[in-house]
DNA sequence: TCACTTTCTGACTGATAGTCATTTTTAATG
DNA sequence: CATTAAAAATGACTATCAGTCAGAAAGTGA
C-alpha cells in the first residue's frame, strides 16, 4: 500500500517539477513564445516526458492556472479566518483588496486566468482536472462572498433587500473588471486613460469599493458612516 | 489625382474583402483553429496576397477587432445623439445596456476584444494602425461616459462630489467585468454559478446598474426615486 | 506592341506541437 | 546477485502551419 503511495508522491513531485519549469519559461516570455522543448530543457527532461504528465501545452498551462487559482483562494480563506473581528461589509472590502494585491503581486497568474476564461468553448478543455479545480475555486470564492454578504445582513452592515447570491455575483464580476484593468495597465494597455488621471489604480479601486459600499450599505450603516466622518 | 484615389479605394476594398473572409473563417472556428490558407481560400486569393495587406495573422485579427470596436462606438454615439431627452444618470444606464446588448449580439467581436487586451506586452502590437484605432475608440468611449457624468452633475442626477474621470473609469471597468461574465457564460463558463440563480444575466446587469446608481446618485435624486416608488 | 509597374501567386522554408518505437531505470523474485 | 517484467524516459520523426520570395500575371501608358 505505502509502496503505491510513494510512487504516487514521486509522480506528483515530477509533475510539480515540470510545472515549476513551465512557469519559469512561460512567465519569462509568454505562452506563445515558450516552446515545449525549452520547458523540457528547463525541467531537465525530454519533451516526450512532458506528454506523459500533461495532455498538451494548454493542459500544462491550465495546471499553472490552477496553482494561481489555489493561491488566490488560500488568500481569500485567510481573510475569513479572522471573520469574527469584522463586519460583513468589511469582509467584502478586504476580499476586494486581496484580489487587487494578488493581481499586483502575481500578474503572471492573472494573465493565466484571463487566458483560461478566454477559451472560447469549454469543450476544448475536455475533462481536465486542472480546469475542474479552477472552476471549483471560482465557485468557492463566490461562496466566500455570499457568506460575507450574509454576515453583513446579519450584522446590519449590508442592506438586506438584496439577494446575496445575486449581489455576490455582481460584486465578483465588477471587481474582476477593475482588477483586469489594473492588470492591463501594468502591461502597457490603457496607458492614455490612466496617465491623464493623477490617481493610481489602488486609489481608483478604493473609490470603486466605496461606490459599491454606498450602493449596498444599509441606510443605518450609511447614517453611521456619515456621523463618524463628521 | 483621382487615379490615385481610385487605386486607394480599390486597395481598401480588397482589404475589407480579406477581413470579411477572415471573420467568416475565424468566427466559425476560433483564432487558433483558423489557418491563413483557409482564410485565403475563403477570400479567393492566395496566401501570399494576405501578407501584402496585413503584417501577420495577429494584425489581421486586430483589424477585425477594430471593426467591432468601431461598431460598438457607433452605438455609443447613437445613445448620445438623443442626449437632450435624458438625464446624465439615464445616459450612463443606456450606455451600459448598449454594451450588454453588444456582447449578446456580437459575441465574436467581444472575444476579439478580450484577445486584444490579453496581449501581454503592447510591443507585440508594434505600430499597428488597427490597434491605434482600437485604443482611440476606447478613449472615446470613456469620454462619452465622462460627458454623461458631467451632464448628470449639471442636471443633479449624479452626485458632484465625485471626480468625473475617475468615476467614469470605474464604471467603465466594472461594466466590462459584467459584460465579460455575460460573454463567458454564453460560452459555457461560469455555468455552475449562474445556473443556480434563476435570474439571467440581463436581470443581474440591471441590478448592477441599480447598485451603481445608488452609489453615485445625488442624495436629492435618491429622495426623488424613493418618493416616486411609493 | 513594348516597357515598366503593380499585384498576385504558390511552392518553399523554418519552427514547433505532438507521437511512438526504442532504450533506460526501477522493482520484484528466486 | 542475476533475471525479468513493468514503468519511466527518450529523442528522432511527422504533420501542420505561419510567413517568404522569386517569378508569373495583370494593369498602365506611350
Amino acid at each position: 500500500m505505502s509502496k503505491k503511495d510513494r510512487k504516487a508522491r514521486e509522480k506528483e513531485r515530477r509533475r510539480n517539477q515540470i510545472i515549476d519549469a513551465a512557469e519559469r519559461v512561460i512567465f519569462s516570455k509568454s505562452l506563445e513564445q515558450a516552446t515545449m522543448d525549452e520547458i523540457a530543457e528547463e525541467a531537465e527532461l525530454s519533451k516526450g516526458t512532458l506528454y506523459l504528465y500533461f495532455e498538451n501545452k494548454t493542459d500544462l498551462y491550465i495546471a499553472i492556472t490552477q496553482r494561481g487559482s489555489d493561491l488566490l483562494n488560500s488568500k481569500f480563506a485567510k481573510v475569513f479566518s479572522g471573520a469574527h473581528d469584522h463586519t460583513g461589509l468589511e469582509l467584502i472590502r478586504m476580499m476586494g483588496e486581496t484580489y487587487l494585491n494578488f493581481v499586483e503581486e502575481h500578474p503572471n497568474y492573472f494573465t493565466a486566468f484571463m487566458y483560461y476564461e478566454s477559451i472560447s468553448n469549454v469543450e476544448v478543455l475536455g475533462d481536465s482536472k486542472y480546469a475542474k479545480q479552477c472552476d471549483q475555486n471560482r465557485h468557492e470564492a463566490l461562496n466566500f462572498m455570499i457568506r460575507a454578504l450574509q454576515i453583513g445582513m446579519q450584522d446590519g452592515s449590508v442592506d438586506d433587500r438584496y439577494e446575496p447570491k445575486e449581489l455576490a455575483t455582481i460584486i465578483f464580476a465588477s471587481t474582476r473588471g477593475l482588477t483586469a484593468m489594473t492588470h492591463a495597465s501594468g502591461r502597457g494597455h490603457y496607458f492614455e486613460l490612466l496617465d491623464e488621471m493623477e490617481v493610481g489604480m489602488s486609489t481608483l479601486f478604493e473609490n470603486f469599493l466605496n461606490l459599491l459600499v454606498e450602493g449596498m450599505a444599509s441606510k443605518k450603516e450609511l447614517k453611521d458612516m456619515e456621523n463618524s466622518s463628521k
